[in-house]
DNA sequence: AAGAGTATGTCACTCGGTGACACTAAAGGC
DNA sequence: GCCTTTAGTGTCACCGAGTGACATACTCTT
């Protein structure tokens, strides 16, 4: 087995990630370059890339299968139970990692002001979505069409949204999980004549 | 007046965003450089970035004060109207023209299947949509708090989203109308313990 | 100690985008 | 008609994010 070498990576990674987001935070995001964080790593910037395939992929942490894990959260949910019920429980459940990583405030607020960050932040949730969708319509008896699948999803994703930004607003005092609870309950279809 | 030159100008972005356009049909966004566009249509890149201020604006169009037209719009809807019906009305008439730009299905797959072009839309939408909320907050005695603003605004942005997507998936020959109406019914919220 | 595999540095390159400077041609005033 | 602006363009040099190729050094196994 090779876990060494994979844990001394792992570790690598770390360190410069920390190192990289420090440096974000003083001088923000377009304002270091790829170089300076090399450097201060004591590496070339060809070995940062080594690293991290790019520069955003130093905040949004490494690989993610999440969407597989989450969208196989949903399909683990009671057979017959309202899908929005089933987002509601398991994206709740993941709401801290799905929006971006799962990182805190200062992070969460330097995504927010750097555009790139932010388009980054969609395209993940935009692959998630599409995996939870998928894993909605595949339950037995879902009845779901594609549309409404796509909507349900991207309500759900708009909930979680809404409250990143709510929490960013209180300056992280809000109570996260109330939030998503709110949103739910405000977003809650009307499935009666699509689902029956 | 200087009508000429700005009509000369708007003529020759129109040219070279049609040969763009095909270029880009062609070969894809990404397999297309900047050079070969401006070389195509007998020009220097640099005068190519005079004409646009990046790549991807040749596709979205020039500028847009659609946000502000579209808050306009809003702020013009009758006093005391539930505002979910506020953003289901006014939307659902700039509904194309939000998602990307107005342009027809092919474009539209072009940009469903370009990640950074995906990326511009969402930032686009980003802003319209921060706009809308604001919009509908300001209205009098709208009594919404920031959350539920961008509560019902992200989940309009989702509606519009679905149904562009799902119009895609028709080939283009979905009622666009229909399902923007269907969409912002399904996802009609539960506004009664919060705005009274 | 030899050989395999991995990490790293260096160099050169692509592509999007920008600043600086020079040149051309058309407009406008006299 | 000439002279001065000035918009439009080309050229060149540059930056920053990536990437491919190649050489070197380290480490682990046998």
């Amino acid at each position: 087995m090779d876990g060494l070498r994979e844990r001394t990576r792992q570790a690598m990674r770390d360190e410069l990630a920390k190192l990289a987001l420090r440096m974000f935070a003083d001088r923000g995001f377009d304002e270091t370059t790829v170089d300076d964080i090399a450097r201060a790593a004591g590496m070339s910037k060809r070995t940062f890339f080594r690293y991290f395939p790019s520069k955003e992929d130093v905040i949004f942490g490494g690989v993610d299968d999440l969407g597989e894990q989450v969208a196989e959260e949903i399909r683990a949910r009671p057979a017959g139970e309202d899908p929005w019920e089933s987002l509601r429980v398991v994206l709740g459940r993941w709401e801290r990692r799905i929006h971006a990583s799962q990182r805190e405030l200062a992070d969460l607020r330097l995504i927010e002001s750097t555009p790139s960050l932010r388009a980054r932040t969609h395209q993940r949730r935009d692959r998630l979505r599409q995996q939870v969708a998928d894993a909605l319509r595949g339950r037995p008896g879902s009845g779901l069409d594609a549309f409404t699948a796509d909507l349900l999803t991207n309500a759900a994703g708009a909930a979680l949204d809404t409250v990143s930004r709510e929490w960013l607003r209180s300056d992280g005092t809000a109570d996260r999980a109330a939030l998503v609870d709110r949103a739910f309950a405000l977003l809650k279809p009307d499935l009666g004549d699509t689902v029956r």
